[in-house]
DNA sequence: CTGAAAGCGCTTACAG
DNA sequence: CTGAAAGCGCTTACAG
């Protein structure tokens, strides 16, 4: 069934077809109504590759995530779309392995789809050359592109090392002088370098520096590495009393790895998560951790990509606030 | 850039530079590498519209996954994507909401991009009578197709009946006889009226019915609707001991309502969830559930979909074994 | 092995 | 308001 097929069938031509599909006004009610039925009746959908050809122009918007199973990047990509659809954008979202090249990704996209622009989640701004040289407005969520200073990349972020700061405070102040510290590679993962830097801050105020050997253990963003990173810091360090994890779901294994060495948490030992995300309330003990609101990241990130795009703005880099969420995972220890 | 600017640029013709791009073997070498050189220049990308109009062909394989942030969805889909891909199949992932029809949603795709066949995740295939009016093959996973008797409609699923027995006899064996049951509604969700049909199965062999206002709590697959579930659960029948959620995630949420209400599980009360998916292995306690083998529903959904297309076999419908997966989230309270 | 040409299904000036 | 026609970028018989 194609739209010749309707033409003949509804009497009109094939012009006039297309123009009551795509809702044109200089058609006769007559001719719609006559065409429309015709339509229904075969359940005719145009053929979308004829379409795009032919248009050969922009197709919304190109959502690009890094890494399924993300439960903070599914959060800001359910909101994101509706802002977009709400903006009368489409969009169409593409997931990448932890491991595959944005970047490439994005250039074929650009070749096939020349969306309007693009949402990069969890993507490094630095690993994205390709972007830069062109002149598509991009916004990176939860990586700054700031230090990029390109026209066309702009960022949403959390105050990554603000964060930071504010939870290593709080564990100070409960009197935790002994932490240890799980997270991604800094020389690879902006966040990571973000929220080392701000821990690092807040030890010296508190007269510390962190042991990079000792206190600081690398991981994967995952259940599994944050039991692995765990061992390590309580092989290296026995004395702990606190651990404070980059993403919940690393200090919900860093949990289960301490439950499995018998030290209870927080008794024996507190954990604190980063994220915020559904799981915080709901695993046991309940998590204290930094809350990322990710509602606004999704609501203010479409609006900023939408005026690039539309007033031709050159790059934002916004930093949107977080809440320190108490669970019940970090124990007061002044006095014991 | 056009495979027209390929052609000028390397002094062949557009049916040449076409060859040359789908690896037609009737190029000659010289030919070839002249025409590459050109190509890797200018990092050049066919137009995928294009080229799908013009071959208007089917364009590999249809994944329809319903509801985001399955755990257990996402497992399947990602090593069925490897299994296609071995097999040469290219697929395309669609998420639709909870609420959304997929029904419609694979007419339209249909109608877009004649898959050679469809993958539905989670799908009722009761919603899908379009589907069973065409005759491209399709595969249902986790939802049996067995009982619509449409030669292109196959399924793989876990023994849910099965599954729920071997659950509820452990329960009964550790000395629980005071259970309760959160699932879904049994009257959508074929899984959820499965594993119900097998706990009152296992029930009635141990002298018991399970009283469906009192002991069935309805509840999305959520840890919110675990929680709430929950609750009702402990309202209506203070002397339970046990509790079989349909899920790990809905498992999860009734831990935490139980800690909240005061108890401790497994010590006050036993908690069993259903499915096996990785973060029942991290959470706390561990859980004792039913490990669904996703592994092998991915691999075998692959090869019944592929041998469906290539050899127009009728449809299948095939079971996959289980395993109950023993954590630490039921207490054995025999001889207390 | 190669080129010229037809045509996939659609949209959109253009002319009426 | 409507129709005839050009053309989007590609693939593939066809002829050589």
């Amino acid at each position: 069934m194609t739209i010749k097929e309707i033409a003949r069938l509804s009497g009109y031509g094939v012009g006039t077809v297309s123009r009551v599909l795509n809702n044109n006004p200089n058609v006769s009610d007559k001719a719609r109504k006559a065409i429309m039925k015709v339509v229904e009746a075969n359940n005719f959908q145009p053929n979308e590759n004829a379409r795009r050809l032919r248009i050969q122009t922009h197709s919304g918007i190109a959502i690009i995530i890094k890494g399924r199973q993300n439960i903070l990047f599914e959060e800001i990509l359910e909101r994101m779309q509706i802002a977009f659809e709400n903006a009368d954008y489409s969009c169409s979202v593409y997931y990448i392995d932890e491991e595959d090249d944005e970047a490439a990704e994005a250039a074929r996209i650009q070749k096939e789809q020349k969306p309007y622009g693009f949402v990069m989640l969890g993507s490094n701004p630095e690993l994205c050359n390709f972007l830069s040289s062109g002149d598509v407005p991009v916004i990176f969520v939860t990586n700054s592109a700031a230090s990029m200073n390109m026209p066309n990349l702009s960022s949403i972020t959390t105050d990554d090392y603000g964060a930071a700061i504010c939870m290593i405070d709080y564990l100070f102040d409960k009197g935790h002088t002994h932490i240890g510290i799980i997270g991604g590679d800094p020389q690879k993962s902006r966040p990571s370098l973000m929220r080392l830097s701000g821990c690092q801050a807040a030890f010296m105020r508190h007269g510390q520096t962190i042991d990079m050997k000792k206190s600081y253990a690398y991981s994967r963003f995952s259940f599994e590495g944050g039991y692995v990173a765990t061992e390590k810091l309580l092989e290296d360090n026995p004395d702990l009393t606190a651990i404070f994890a980059m993403s919940d779901i690393m200090a919900i294994g860093a949990i289960r790895a301490l439950y499995d060495h018998g030290k209870r948490v927080p008794a024996d030992i507190s954990v604190a998560g980063f994220d915020g995300t559904e799981i915080s309330r709901f695993c046991n003990p309940v998590l204290t951790t930094i809350w990322q609101n990710t509602e606004r990241m999704a609501e203010r990130g479409a609006e900023i990509l939408i005026q690039c795009i539309e007033e031709e703005t050159p790059a934002i880099y916004e930093t949107v606030p977080f809440n320190l969420q108490e669970g019940g995972s970090v124990h007061d220890i002044r006095g014991l």
